[in-house]
DNA sequence: ACCTATTCATAACC
DNA sequence: TGGTTATGAATAGGT
């Protein structure tokens, strides 16, 4: 139902599949309203969007509560028990994830690793090899980044420092010209054009290092 | 949807009434599916007739006890007691470990790093080389110790074919002289003493460079 | 259960 | 995101 039929199948568009699913989602929800006042139904429906968030609708007089008591009765399944086992199973699941994860890391600084075949120590150092290879990479990336930032603010500065202090010197001949002094000592003369070939030499801007040690 | 439009308001009529809940909530379930399928949604669809009896839909690879402690999560209702919060925080615990390991190997592995700072990069690395130094050390001390255990069982396989090949002479002098002949060439003068420095040059073990691609 | 006239939900478009 | 509309789907009422 729509311009156009669609099969039923995992729509593969990103932003149509979220439109798609609010509306069908109102739908459900909107259906659901009506079976228990057509029926006098009790409903729980729960929907997780890909995203995770949640939508519930529950008929009214009832809670979900109620609703999984009955479920509890009328199927026998002991949904508490379940959970129980469920749960535990999924920590038994993630706790073996991590002890192999704990191993590999532990392997890769170098630690436990008196057991090892030669196969593996090779594998191991031909692992850090590539990531000490990306990560100096990385690093030398990040450093040119900063340093050309650093050089752009540095010269902003610079610039910035070179005006106020033509102005300062402005006001202060125009301050000395009011009491009748000429302090002109042929220095104005230079400041027009560029800022930076005329700019003082202790003005401009210069290549600087920075402290890498220090957080960029 | 139908011959004629209908009130949402209670269907009076029971039978009506059965039979609109039975064709309704097959629809419910099938638009329940569809979205599941169309948005890999997660749903959770319990229906209670007026008479009592229940119907469900859950999506596949899901459980209704996975839901409700998505839903647990998600609205912070407590549907369950202590107990199973316990196991629950324990997941969250155990998952979160894991995450932080996760991104930890694969900074290491130099993945995901370009968000990382100079001075993160810096302590990446050094752990990293730490590591390549470690693994470096155990490689060599596995090979040294495979070749010194090479060489032993090699000297004691040179040393049991020149005891075995000494006793075939003899057996092959005592059958010679059970028939009056003398193959006593003087080589048999010699074997005696130390075995090493009396050995044959061919028996004297040679120091071996393995091939070290293969395993040790 | 099936049928079908009718209403409704919604896919595509804006 | 929210509104519009042509179209296919759901279903009310009848058999």
């Amino acid at each position: 139902m729509g311009r156009g039929k669609i099969e039923i199948k995992r729509i593969e568009n990103q932003s149509n599949r979220q439109v798609t699913y609010t509306k069908r989602r109102n739908g459900i929800i909107k259906k659901a309203k009506e079976i228990t006042v057509l029926c006098d139904a009790h409903v729980s429906l729960v929907i997780f969007a890909s995203n995770g968030k949640m939508h519930e609708y529950c008929s009214p007089s009832t809670t979900l509560v109620d609703i999984l008591g009955k479920y509890h009765k009328q199927s026998g399944k002991k949904l508490w028990d379940a959970k129980h086992e469920n749960l535990s199973n999924e920590i038994d699941r993630v706790k073996k994830e991590n002890d192999n994860m704990q191993i590999e890391l532990r392997h890769l600084k170098g630690e436990d690793i008196t057991s090892l075949h030669h196969k593996e120590l090779m594998a191991i150092e031909e692992t850090l090899e590539n990531g000490v290879d990306r990560i100096r990479k990385m690093k030398d990336e990040v450093v040119n980044r900063h340093r050309k930032n650093y050089q752009k603010e540095d010269e902003e500065h610079k610039y910035l420092n070179y005006v106020l202090n033509l102005q300062h010197q402005k006001e202060m001949a125009f301050d000395s010209n009011t009491r009748g002094m000429n302090i002109d000592d042929g220095y104005h003369l230079k400041m027009r054009g560029d800022y930076n070939s005329q700019m003082p030499f202790a003005f401009r801007v210069q290549p600087i290092q920075p402290n890498l040690q220090e957080r960029i």
